[in-house]
RNA sequence: ACUAGCA
């Protein structure tokens, strides 16, 4: 929230009063260090719980990789999804997203990809966040056709998408100026009950007005006033 | 009580 200087003033003093954290309250200081910009000091103390405890989780594990995909040292994720194999404890579905995520971030599109093969080659489902991940990423980069197969390929296997990866396509679509394609998905979104939130109407807007359409991105203002949804 | 996705 906003508080990590408190939070680590905190930690140390419990450290040094014996009243020792516990694992839930190193990993949110590491999470803090991370989040902070600070991966290096993250580290530092990651290595100094490898050495006395208490032994890092999962979780430890997937807070680094995310710091690091965050800060785009996408080759020190990898590292350290190889080291926490290497200590018996096997990357999930989160590290995998992480990984997609941070990958699309960084416009690698090829290797976030790959990373999402890898996934399911392991015996790991995608969620909607994985998806979304992939989605956002290539919709970014245009790469719209590519991100409508990956809707497809979600419904098939059950995993429906959510207003999240509903937005993230069609921000795609209106940028690729595809309006056609953006309604009907908000159509389907309707049909399933997913009622555009301000997030849906000012991706709308964005894309209109970035591509001269100003008299239409004034419409949806107008719609999304109408509809109950307070533009911000 | 701790880790991943949208304007």
């Amino acid at each position: 929230r906003g508080k990590f200087v408190p939070a680590l003033k905190i930690f140390e003093w419990m450290t040094k009063c014996g009243s020792l954290p516990n694992i839930t309250t190193y990993n949110e200081i590491i999470d803090g260090f991370c989040k902070e910009g600070f991966t290096d000091k993250a580290m530092v103390l990651f290595n100094k719980m490898l050495k006395v405890g208490p032994a890092p989780t999962l979780i430890t594990y997937n807070t680094l990789v995310n710091g690091y995909c965050k800060q785009g040292s996408m080759e020190n994720a990898r590292r350290l999804m190889d080291l926490m194999k290497g200590n018996g404890c096997e990357p999930d579905a989160w590290t995998f997203t992480e990984l997609i995520s941070g990958y699309c971030k960084w416009g690698k599109l090829g290797l976030a990809t790959s990373v999402f093969n890898e996934m399911m080659d392991r015996g790991l489902t995608p969620n909607q966040v994985a998806y979304t991940s992939l989605i956002d990423g290539h919709c970014k980069e245009g790469k719209v056709d590519f991100a409508l197969s990956l809707i497809e390929m979600m419904e098939e296997k059950g995993c429906y998408p959510d207003m999240q990866t509903c937005n993230a396509m069609l921000n795609g679509l209106s940028k690729e100026k595809r309006y056609a394609e953006a309604e009907e998905l908000l159509g389907k979104m309707e049909e399933k009950g997913l009622l555009p939130n301000v997030v849906t109407y000012s991706t709308l807007v964005d894309g209109l007005c970035k591509n001269g359409e100003t008299q239409f991105a004034f419409k949806i203002v107008d719609e999304m006033i109408k509809k109950g949804c307070p533009a911000n």
